[in-house]
DNA sequence: CAGGTC
DNA sequence: GCTGG
């Protein structure tokens, strides 16, 4: 290519391997807005059809259309394994419905919230995420997170026409921090949980890369010596950030289905009730918790809104 | 009282 | 118990 000539003119037919800005699938049961809005990530902004986020700590935006599904990020990438792993484009549904059992509760939400997916999430932007997340609204959870990012993240090359994002700050930067910074960004009483977690993540006490090779029983274990990780968030971070699919978060909203549904309403411990959803849903069981758990969400607050909705006793 | 934990 | 609806 002569140098000095604008770039105005691409190659006409990009070889398989030329890296490109732009990548269009064709995709069957799956729902983006569903996807991206339940709960399960925390950085993703819709803008009229289009979704910005962070992928895998590249910025991409989303379009989703029929079963077309429209990639852009502002640098070339050789390849999109990253965002395909990152969305589970390739996640075998059908397969996975096929393990659940016939159980008329999970059959009617899993009708209902077709195309709900089960994203595959940084384990550390996960683990810091649901330490925030309790006892917080998925709109406090987010602004907490994106201060984090706008004051210890990197500001990432921006795509055309949209605003600058940041990235996940890696542990050693909120590990350097306070917890008086932590406290300022909203974190409140998690600070202290979350600079531990950076801590230990940052010195190798808790190696999270490793976590994916090792048994769901040992990951969970291990998540569960950091301070502020109890089962819930260890469940969390097992199922959307280490891949454990057989993870079966308990959180108040699926203890209530669950108690309601399997148990006549009786005092269960939430550990029961997770070992419960484990043995009862299978190796998908997180699939069949997440669809349990918006059902009940948007059963209960029908507009995801900001209704006070007080309990009926 | 909120998608927990110690 | 942080903090906000």
């Amino acid at each position: 290519m002569p140098a000095g000539t604008c770039a105005e003119s691409r190659p006409p037919l990009p070889l398989p391997d030329t890296p490109t800005t732009r990548k269009v699938w064709r995709i069957h049961d799956y729902r983006l807005d569903l996807t991206l809005q339940c709960g399960q990530a925390f950085r993703w902004q819709r803008h009229g059809p289009r979704w910005w986020g962070v992928a895998d700590g590249k910025p991409v935006e989303l379009v989703q259309n029929g079963t077309l599904l429209q990639a852009r990020v502002p640098e070339p990438v050789p390849d999109w394994a990253w965002l395909e792993n990152y969305l589970q484009l390739h996640a075998p549904l059908p397969a996975i419905w096929a393990t659940f059992p016939d159980d008329p509760h999970l059959h009617r939400a899993r009708a209902q919230w077709h195309g709900l997916r089960l994203l595959r999430q940084p384990a550390w932007e996960c683990l810091a995420s649901f330490l925030l997340s309790s006892c917080k609204r998925i709109e406090q959870i987010q602004q907490v997170i994106e201060r984090l990012c706008r004051r210890w993240g990197d500001p990432l090359p921006a795509l055309e026409g949209l605003p600058t994002l940041y990235s996940f700050p890696p542990p050693g930067r909120i590990a350097a921090a306070t917890e008086a910074e932590l406290r300022a960004c909203g974190a409140g009483f998690r600070a202290p949980y979350l600079l531990a977690a950076a801590r230990a993540v940052d010195q190798g006490r808790c190696p999270l890369d490793e976590l994916p090779r090792r048994t769901y029983p040992e990951a969970r274990a291990a998540l569960m010596n950091l301070p502020g990780v109890g089962p819930k968030i260890a469940d969390c971070v097992c199922l959307f950030g280490l891949g454990f699919l057989e993870a079966f978060p308990v959180d108040t909203w699926i203890a209530r289905v669950m108690r309601e549904r399997y148990f006549r309403g009786r005092r269960v411990s939430e550990e029961t009730l997770a070992e419960f959803g484990r043995s009862r849903f299978g190796p998908y069981a997180g699939y069949a918790q997440q669809y349990l758990f918006h059902d009940r969400r948007m059963t209960d607050r029908p507009r995801e809104a900001h209704l006070h909705n007080p309990p009926s006793g």
